[in-house]
DNA sequence: GATGAATGAGTATTCATTCAT
DNA sequence: AATGAATGAATACTCATTCAT
């Protein structure tokens, strides 16, 4: 269920040598996705990985460090796709790439980024709050166009809104995962084509 | 800033007639969306009022029912626009019209809106959080055609998401809130639009 | 189920003239045995009656006072009997009558003996604590003769005791309730017998 | 004053070692006895101990627990007397044993019988309540003989009963403690005694 | 690489009581 | 004869954090 494995080969309990370090990422992430950041306490944490509170000090300064630790290793990739993209021509080819490689993103770390979207307020304060802003600022100078109508400029800025919204407010609609991220990505694609192509026309 | 404005013409201290619970849901609101439903301490609420936090439970039995109450009143109205929507024939037109009105809705109550976006997480276990879903739920099942194609739905339900976004991830661009307001209100169309031609275009 | 019953011929909610005081302490005394003094509020007395808490303090100072109240009128048997046994010779049949009398007592203001024995700890500060035991007190010199020896001494102690707890503690004996009270009274008759007779025998 | 007696040989303030837990149970249990469950707040045994109020909750999940605790160390021997008891012929003699051990019981933990006796409204909707109850249960099924006349159940019951008051409500008798525990427990023996003899007389 | 024991500051909630109307 | 609005003090309980071992 989380966004990396721990390797479990054999079912002993014996397995914990050096990867509690992970171990509480694992946990602490599906927790905080699950029942938010405030809601989820230190405690809950070490009973689920059957370790004491005073473990997971020694391997993060603080709570928000356990969560901090685990968005800078699943938000490089944001960060990675800002880099390459402020290489390439302002071309709709490079915003539909952005658009693509930027779904698969947000796909292989699933549930950080629901988490963050879903508890903005407490993150709001958090270092990551910051951090995370600056990232998606990164991404949409490349996609919006400053000398485009301010419709044009919401248009773009929604695509990558609807890829958000796509992983969570369309669990309900009758088709496969991947279809549905399929489709998500071909109407933001589309939107960010619109956005170009008129901005171009003027 | 808060959705109702408390008349306090006077300065004077000695202004508690009726108005308590009045007060109480603002400051409450104001806080809420501010820091998060969790973060907000009744200790808080209370002392921004300058009364004791035991006013506050005369007035409400619960932490959780000051949400209630303020979410209640304030999401009537989509609870309303659903009602209209649904003795509407499910021309363009109509759907048009509904994310229009929405779009007022969610500007007329801004601050709530802004809360339920951020705290999800925190909402989720609370009964605001199924009221919600559910009167969401209803205003979808209008503007969604079930029969259209995937892609479709999902930029009906897209609209809808950027109508959200626009209320608070489009600050920096530069225009005025009404502006960008009615900007974003032109995607939404656009989108909802562009869904109902492909459909009837089969 | 109430000590005393209010007549409420009608089941019209305007018999509330005058009744209130004792309304209040009717309810009062059924919630105090059941759930105990400490753990009954105001609030709840209120609630069940449908009126304020400020109205029960128009009637009663104190919480402590509503205890007081009832517990005066309900003990006031008590105080004649102890009275009429004074007057009396000291003899066996005294003591039978004595017994007989306060097991009718008894079973006259259950609910009120049944709180105050399960309550002693929390009525051991109350004013009504230091007078019971005095009440107590009295009967004990009457039906206890200070020559006797140490055990049968403790026979009429336990004689009153049985009485008590014959009240609460034999409920599931099989046989009615009103042949269970004669059976504890045969007991504690006997009690009391046997001890005035080993004394007279020395 | 305390059931079990926790060595502190030395007056030094650093003899926090393992012992915790078990001042708790102490200071807790005396608390209990002489207040009352309810009237007993966590920040008055945390104050006596000189600890804080959360480190009460390091040791015992809830306020509950501590009393389970006590509870369930202190009324084993009830548990093993029954089983004893139970494996036993239902003779006179072993009734009388009973009694015998069970006067020992309640004078080994006298401050916790005198709680149980005295906080019975509060316990009732405790664990300890309903356990204590069983355990009672237990006794009562060795020592009534179900075809006995009515009286003589009530009479075997009623010397288990002279036993507690014995412990409580015998204080101001002019004799020595073990003077009186011996007394009660002869006026106790001759009821079951009295019960018995009636009862195979038949 | 962890634990056992503890803390200080906080939380939501409840209670008996007051008082102007 | 009673209410509406409020208070001050308390309660059980939780949390992130610390530190000696």
């Amino acid at each position: 269920m989380s966004a990396r494995m721990v390797g479990t080969m054999d079912g002993t309990k014996q397995q914990r040598r050096g990867n509690t370090r992970q171990r509480i990422q694992d946990v602490a992430l599906d927790l905080f996705a699950q029942q938010g950041y405030e809601k989820t306490s230190l405690r809950e944490i070490a009973e689920s990985l059957d370790v004491t509170k005073a473990a997971l000090y020694y391997h993060f300064k603080t709570k928000e460090e356990i969560l901090v630790s685990i968005f800078d290793d699943l938000t490089q990739p944001i960060l990675d796709l800002t880099e390459w993209g402020k290489q390439q021509p302002h071309t709709l080819e490079t915003k539909q790439e952005i658009v693509r490689r930027y779904s698969e993103i947000l796909a292989g770390a699933a549930p950080l980024f629901r988490f963050m979207q879903e508890n903005q307020a407490a993150v709001r304060e958090l270092r990551v709050g910051e951090t995370f802003k600056d990232r998606m600022q990164g991404l949409r100078e490349i996609i919006v166009d400053p000398d485009a109508a301010l419709v044009d400029q919401i248009r773009s800025v929604s695509a990558i809104f609807t890829l958000h919204a796509g992983m969570f407010f369309i669990q309900d609609l009758d088709a496969t995962p991947e279809e549905k991220r399929k489709a998500v990505l071909e109407v933001a694609t589309d939107m960010v084509t619109q956005a170009h192509q008129r901005t171009k026309a003027t």
